[in-house]
DNA sequence: TATTTGCATGGAAGCGCTTCCATCGCAACA
DNA sequence: TGTTGCGATGGAAGCGCTTCCATGCAAATA
């Protein structure tokens, strides 16, 4: 089955060593003198020696794998799960990690926990979503190095990794409020995400702020989808708004295409940001003014912590990763 | 590390019996006692049992994890790679069998062949796409089974589950001739792929089934990118085409679009039809006729194959699954 | 009843690796 | 020169499982 399978102990023996020495050798543990471990390490080399993960972690090692897990219910239509899952993969084949796709068509802990004490799989990264806290507790406490990528309700005691979205939410809005909006409407997202109701007091804040209080009439519940900003169209014009903060880009890019065919102008009549940095399929829409998730910048964090988990480190338990905004044009520019 | 730990010892004392019967009895394999094996089993059960892959594997048994490579490049615009990530995935768990996604961040061949030797994979499905031929030919060599997901260009002695295209191409196009499109164009895919050739294919094939000549100046080569849908739209205009058909969605998409801004109605001035079955994003935009890609199933067929084909079984040497044509609003209906 | 057949079962080896423990040799010390 | 100490090394156990082989027992046959 397996092409070549050149084990340790042919190396061991071709190196004039006892298996013993060429396992420390080639680990990288200290006992072995250095021409030893080097001439141990040419002849693995030669030989094309891969060691045995099965074996490895048999034996008590690492098997270099870990797990991610996403919704599946997000993977179909989320942005956000798809360049994970190739940001993720990308990273860990860096770290020589291998990667596990882990599906939650049963419950998701109990997946995850089969892969754990089956022992294939180390760890695991999880696309927080919306994840329930269950869920996660369980992992915790089945002791399984988890870390949570993306917003989620608070949780002690988890490594998380997140984009920082207070700030620079309030930052995209206060620009808006800066440069004229002084009827700025936002469409939130589902109140049971955690990184909507982030996207919403980032809004808050950029009001506060500026001792402005919000008007609670322009605070559109939503639900992220493209179809609700396309449908909150004419809400939107008979709000009298004249900017609006649509807390992803899909809803952003539902809200221009409304707006269009009714032509009011973005952002001549409205300006018009978004969240996410994802990309329209619409050629003839302008560049969205948007706060860009940085995914690889995410998933590198994630995997770096995950791997110092596995190793029995104690890696930063919150990371924030800053997000860029990027100034499209449905926005006015930034100095004005 | 691992939560619980019953080992199949524990498991075979509880039963009163040997761990080798124990094994047998929870592995299917004959020679073991019904009430033996069925008490084996409840008591596994019981115990939350799990096999430790790692040692099963190393024992010479099954790791029962699959790889699943698909070009990165594909990954972010591809609906295509996602889709198909999820429904492996899913189909994979089916089968109780664990989904390592393996990148290409090196060489693919090189990442595939590395994971199998190192005893974690059995065996892998590959998003076939453009997939180069050394690259397959050397995994077949190399003894590593595979099966290819889509489209690729000939090869033998490999596994393959496509989608059935030429015939449903021919269909939906000759349907488009029978009802109205004397003029009918098409936009075609990269010619490095085989899909894009299959599809242009079915377009000529539709034509000669009906002793029509191909108007040569009616086929567009193209790129499978939505933009380039887009800028075609001039060109179709001028070409006098009262039907097109797009070799994919996107591209499809991007006409459609270029259409409604030119103030062309489809299907009134023009038909139009895609390939693919994927969803617009264009919430006013009409429903497209399409023929869908039937995802789950090719997963299914894909997993289902590659688990015979580790088995030492010989599942079918090429496997078409038949799409559906969608008919939607952008051409005349069906019956006309 | 004696013998063969065949199935159910247990014992034990071994997959390739890591790691504990004992050993050995050498340098540094008394 | 005799000890001690320590780093380098090898031997061997064992991770949890599968599977070969031998054994034992019951049913089927002569």
């Amino acid at each position: 089955m397996t092409p070549v399978d050149v084990t340790l102990g042919q190396v061991a023996r071709q190196a004039g060593v006892s298996p013993a020495t060429a396992s420390r050798a080639l680990n990288g543990k200290n006992g072995v003198k250095p021409d030893v471990r080097e001439r141990v390490k040419i002849i693995a080399d030669a030989l094309g020696y891969r060691p045995n993960r099965a074996a490895r972690n048999l034996a008590g090692g690492r098997t270099s794998v870990i797990g991610l897990i996403i919704g599946s219910s997000h993977f179909r239509d989320d942005f956000y799960a798809t360049t994970l899952v190739e940001a993720v993969a990308f990273e860990a084949d860096r770290h020589d990690e291998g990667l596990m796709l882990l599906t939650d068509s049963k419950s998701p802990s109990t997946a995850v926990r089969n892969m754990v004490s089956d022992g294939l799989v180390e760890g695991v990264i999880v696309g927080a979503l919306a994840a329930g806290d269950e869920w996660v507790v369980e992992l915790i406490e089945a002791n399984v190095p988890t870390v949570l990528v993306g917003a989620h309700p608070p949780q002690p005691d988890v490594c998380v990794v997140d984009v920082e979205t207070l700030r620079s939410t309030a930052d995209l809005v206060g620009h808006m409020i800066d440069s004229g909006c002084e009827r700025l409407a936002i469409l939130t997202g589902p109140s049971y995400r955690q990184d909507a109701l982030t996207r919403l007091d980032g809004f808050r804040l950029a009001h506060s702020e500026r001792d402005l209080a919000v008007d609670e009439d322009l605070v559109f519940r939503s639900n992220y989808r493209r179809r609700s900003g396309y449908d909150l169209s004419d809400t939107i014009i008979e709000s009298g708004a004249n900017g609006v903060f649509a807390s992803n880009d899909d809803m952003a890019f539902g809200l221009f295409q409304g707006l269009r065919e009714r032509h009011v102008s973005v952002p001549g009549d409205i300006s018009l940001a978004g969240f996410d940095g994802t990309f329209s399929t619409d050629l003839s829409a302008p560049e969205l003014t948007t706060i860009v998730v940085p995914y690889e910048q995410l998933a590198q964090a994630a995997v770096r912590s995950l791997v110092q988990l596995i190793d029995g480190e104690t890696p930063a338990m919150v990371q924030m990763i800053e997000p860029e905004i990027r100034f499209g044009e449905t926005t006015r520019p930034p100095n004005n």
